[in-house]
DNA sequence: GCCCGACTTTGACTCAGATCAAGCGGGTAA
DNA sequence: TTACCCGCTTGATCTGAGTCAAAGTCGGGC
């Protein structure tokens, strides 16, 4: 792969796109100093591996732009994606020496990188980050929740269909609007990661993602650019709660 | 169902047989005092729902004694189970109002509940309480993980055996020894509630299980009670790497 | 402008686990 | 003692997703 200079810059805090979100987003001024002082920025180009299983993890990190994928692979080579990070979301194990999994870009990424005993250091003494880190990772605990419902009882056109909506709301949070109506987003992933995220092989997801296009759910525009004309229809493949568990 | 009376006893701090697992394990004396002034202890008997989906919760707690399963159910009666709970086990979110899973208790149960508003409050000013926390919903998520690649690409087989090694290894750790070559333990799930838990149906249980006695890898004593006359052998069916992920 | 390789789609066939349907065993209520 | 229920087992059949195989598409490099 001919290496290509990553166009990402290095953000000061201040003007830092995941400033409000990330795991610093309740420091203040001098706490962001403090934090400058240990960080450093990391790129990477899409598919690159970041750390595999087992190796040495002397960093955790907030992803700034792009999309990391944690993956668990056993030793047949069956493969399941346990964990993807969009912009603000959380890398590594404070306390934690190695990688429990493959880390991997799935798209050209920055990464945020605190050097991991510094960080620890500052978890200790700084509630405004040990707060934030709790409150993340129970997120993420919901979400790894909601995501074994989707691996354990869902069809194959829910779990693309529920896959969709997560992308899709993502998306929308980013650009601070909601997910309804008419939506259109990319695919952060390749049909084989999706697979992988979904517990299913790139084939059945070819076909479902077929066939939600002839039924009139999504429009593909290209390989990667989803188009769906009414939010509220593909919500219905989803086979859950019509509202999204939000209300009612 | 007849009321029984439970046999627990509501033991002080001091000689709670979750003492230095639980929430609470790095809290000194002096913070034990403050906690004790919020705790009260509830029982529940096999089969008993302890909240339901959408239910306010105002409290949080810790299980005690026996085993409680979150579980999530889709509107078509779906149901897959997304936490299951054992002795020292923290249960609820200090900062959210309502239960997001049904809780039931899957044996008979004792919590040591602490009300939610006070909870929160000496979490922000108890780095031992916040940090032991973040340290068990962080062991919860790496748990939701494995769990999670045993729901989107193990066969019906290995998820019986690695289920099986799960509780033995659990039920080790609590009379402090290692799960190798001969070991016997309960189960504290029904076959319906090992299917929620494994994304099968009950039929498919039964026959692996059946399948697992077959070839001498277990004996059944009892529909509940496991003899796995070989541990090295069980674990050889789960899948994972021989080792269990702990060295090498 | 064409070629190459990575990614994707589609088709034919197979099979693991679901579904539907009996029947068993042991604890308990009458 | 009997009847019943609940949790469990087993059998027969069906089907959704996997497997194996082939062909299509698109973007970047030369």
């Amino acid at each position: 792969m001919a290496q290509r200079q990553l166009a990402f810059p290095q953000p000061d805090c201040a003007d830092c796109p995941i400033r409000h979100r990330a795991v610093c987003a309740r420091c203040e001024t001098d706490e962001l100093e403090q934090l400058e002082s240990i960080k450093y920025y990391r790129n990477f180009e899409a598919g690159q591996t970041i750390v595999w299983a087992g190796d040495r993890m002397d960093f955790v990190a907030s992803v700034v732009h792009g999309v990391a994928s944690l993956t668990q692979t056993m030793e047949d080579g069956r493969r399941q994606m346990v964990g993807l990070l969009l912009p603000s979301d959380f890398l590594g194990r404070p306390t934690r020496e190695s990688a429990p999994y493959d880390v991997t870009a799935t798209t050209d990424l920055q990464l945020c990188c605190f050097r991991r005993g510094p960080f620890k250091d500052m978890l200790k003494t700084n509630p405004h980050i040990s707060q934030r880190l709790l409150e993340m990772t129970l997120d993420e605990l919901d979400a790894a929740r909601e995501w074994m419902l989707l691996l354990g009882r869902k069809t194959a056109r829910e779990k693309i269909a529920s896959f969709l909506t997560i992308i899709a709301r993502r998306d929308a949070m980013v650009s601070q609007t909601q997910a309804t109506g008419e939506v259109s987003f990319d695919l952060p992933l390749t049909r084989e990661a999706m697979a992988d995220y979904l517990g299913l092989t790139l084939e059945t997801v070819s076909r479902q993602m077929s066939s939600l296009k002839k039924d009139g759910v999504i429009k593909l525009e290209g390989k990667r650019h989803i188009h769906v004309p009414d939010f509220e229809v593909l919500l219905d493949e989803t086979g859950d709660d019509d509202d999204g568990g939000v209300l009612e």
